[in-house]
Parts: structure tokens; C-alpha cells; sequence
DNA sequence: CACCGATCTTTACAGTGTCAAGTTTTTGTG
DNA sequence: CACAAAAACTTGACACTGTAAAGATCGGTG
């Protein structure tokens, strides 16, 4: 009897999985307040009460779709870290280019993954030990963390940079946003201040 | 007849302020979820359908509430700005300070009126005009903004930086969050960062 | 005083999340 | 293979939410 991961088909097939597409659907046409558990049940096909077997209520579901979220937001800063060089401040400024883009073209999702309440769901669960996304900030920092310090301190600088520029920027207090357009603000300005940084000496 | 704001005392005699101070209430006790029409109204003593004469559905409320809020939030950095001296990076990392105040002693507030939709909407009711809160940071950014230079660039720096630690800070991404405790995490180190703003010239 | 408008209440309705049963399908085992 | 257990899903119900319409009440004004 398999009891976590029933690879197991029954009417649906694979029910957790569409209903996490679903939502994702859902918060692209609608926006957050339209991601309803209700809603991702009828556009799977299901029942309203179906959910239920797969996720702890909505809140559940939510998080679900916040790892999906999250998987998606990891691959648009390797993607830009990909296309940047060898340099490490091009490399820094590239994933935070990643992150303005995702935050750009799922405004949605960036809403759910980083909001509050969810970092802090989030947080609970996993205590000490962070995630995939967050390692990529780590590893792009690490030639700028001096030798002996607490990486910390780095991260949360360039974090807090990019992340409070990604936030007010699809709130559009710096502009309206433009769909197709190149325009992104003040964000090349805003990143050079993280050209301050001094490269830590190669041990 | 008065139109806008009756100062005509019936029943209840100020009901709208009743409205957004129970409204501030419920989130310091309940968080931005327990925040709902009928509860304020409950709270204030009035039927459930009492507010729609006052706001405009739950969004007016709430957007009410967000004009509140934005005035106890401009008070927290004009005293931390008060108790700051005359050197510009002091002012500058007062108000940062002020603002971080604001976020932990207030965390549903703050998600509220910095929640991107609410931004958002605030945004297209003055497209052009910066609120009282803005102008505090922009004076604050005065110094360091190059003669000739836009504003903007200068403020979007300071900004970004300090709302995106608030956020992560109040998500709990740099540790638990300690009622009574004087741990700002790294706030000094990462508010480091403004040191690296050259002052402008005198004209 | 009588009326009218603003304010508030009452009532009703559609959506939402959640729970408790019941039904159907799959699975595992004797 | 057969049958019982478990999993997946449906149905129905309930409380809570926002919203709208209609009625009641108070305030001031003609």
C-alpha cells in the first residue's frame, strides 16, 4: 500500500499535479485573488472537495504551488547567470536580472512565493537548511564575502537590494510597467551600487 | 446636505473613523487575514452593512486604512530622523531605521499598505504627485543626489535597499523575529551599503 | 410640522473553505 | 481469481465573507 507518492492512476491520473498547473494557470489570468481552491478543482475536472485528498486545505495548495514557484523563479537566474561571463560582478548583477525578469513576467507568482506569510510558512518548515533558489544567491555572492566573514551579511545586502527593487517595481513606483517593453527603470542605476562591492582575496 | 464628510452626528457620531481604528485594531491582534468588513463593523458596533456608506466595498475600507497607515509609518522615520544629527548618512540611515521600526512594530500594517496591489491602486489615484511619506525620503536622499542628476536614481537606490530588508526581515529570512529584542540582524552592515553614496557638492 | 436625504438595519444571495458521509476505483493479499 | 481494505473522488451541508436591495430611523430644512 503506497502511502506518500501514489504513482498510482485512479480516475484522474496524476490529480496533484494538475491541480498545481491549475493554480498556475489560474494566477496568470486571474492574479492572486483569483486563485481560488474551488477554481483549480473545476479546472481540473474534480469535484471542490477533491483537493483535500492531496493538500492540507487551501493553504496546502498554496505552498504547493510556491515550490512549483519557486523551481521556476531558480531557473530564470541561472538562465541570465548563464548568459553573463566570468566576471563576478557581471555574474551578481545577472541574476538579479533574472530575478527583475521572473518578477516581471509572473507578477503573480511573485506575489505568493515571497509573500510574508508564506517566507514565514516556509521558514517553519525548513529551519536551517536553505533552499535551491537561495544557494544560487549563495554560490554568486561567495567571491564577495571577505575572508573569515559571515556570508551572510553579503547575501542579505545584495538580496535586499534586488528583492526590494523587484517588489516596488511591479508595484509600479517606478513607472508603469510596460509589457513588451526593455525599459526597466532605474534598475541598471540601482544595481551599480552593488559595483561597490571589493572582490574578496583568492585564498 | 453635507456630501463629503458629514461632521453630522447620528447614531453613531463618527463611524468612519470608528471603521479604519478598528480596522487597525484587528490587524495588530488578528494580521492581514483576520482584517474583514463585518469584523470592523462588529467592532465599531454596527451592522454589517453599515460601512458600505462610508467606503467603497472592502477595498475602500482597506485603502482607508493604507491613508492611516501611511501616516504612522511617515512619523516612525520623521522621529528616528528627529533623534538623528546633522551628517547626511546619519539622517539617510535614520529614516531606514525608522522604516524597519515601523515593519516589526507593525507587520500587518505594513504588509498591508506595501502590499503590490494596494501600491498599485495608490498609484493610479495620484499618478503624478508623491505622497508625504515619499517626500520624506526624498529630502533625506537630497544630499547625494548629482547636480543635474535625476532624483529618482538616488531614491529607487535607498528605497529598494531598505524596503526589500524590511520585507525579508519581517518574513523572518534573517532569523526569528524577537518581540523585545534590540537584534536587528544585520541592519547595520547591510545599511553599510549607503556609506558608499558620495555626497554631492555643495552649489 | 412635514418632508427628504443621509445613515443604519434587515434580509437575501452568491462564493469561499472545510468537514462528514457516502460512492467508486484501485490495490494488495489470501 | 476473489474479496476486503485503502485510496480517490463526489455529494451535501455549514459557517463565514462581500455585496446588493429594501425598509426603518434620525437629522435638518422647507
Amino acid at each position: 500500500m503506497a502511502e506518500k507518492k501514489p504513482k498510482s492512476k485512479h480516475h484522474h491520473g496524476d490529480l496533484r499535479n494538475a491541480l498545481i498547473d491549475a493554480g498556475v494557470a489560474i494566477l496568470a489570468e486571474d492574479g492572486l485573488d483569483g486563485l481560488t481552491l474551488r477554481k483549480c478543482a473545476a479546472r481540473a475536472g474534480v469535484s471542490h472537495a477533491a483537493p483535500s485528498h492531496h493538500f492540507d486545505g487551501v493553504a496546502g495548495l498554496r505552498a504547493a504551488i510556491t515550490e512549483e514557484g519557486f523551481r521556476i523563479f531558480r531557473n530564470y537566474m541561472l538562465d541570465a547567470r548563464n548568459r553573463a561571463g566570468d566576471n563576478p560582478h557581471e555574474r551578481l548583477k545577472a541574476i538579479c536580472r533574472g530575478y527583475l525578469f521572473f518578477a516581471v513576467e509572473n507578477p503573480a507568482l511573485f506575489e505568493l512565493i515571497f509573500g510574508i506569510k508564506a517566507m514565514q510558512h516556509q521558514r517553519d518548515l525548513m529551519p536551517e537548511s536553505p533552499d535551491a533558489a537561495y544557494l544560487v544567491l549563495r554560490e554568486t555572492c561567495a567571491p564577495f564575502v571577505p575572508e573569515g566573514a559571515d556570508p551572510l551579511v553579503t547575501e542579505a545586502q545584495v538580496w535586499s537590494l534586488i528583492h526590494g527593487f523587484c517588489t516596488l517595481y511591479v508595484a509600479e513606483q517606478f513607472g508603469k510597467m510596460d509589457a513588451g517593453a526593455l525599459d526597466l527603470g532605474p534598475f541598471d542605476q540601482v544595481m551599480g551600487l552593488l559595483d561597490t562591492l571589493p572582490l574578496a582575496k583568492q585564498p
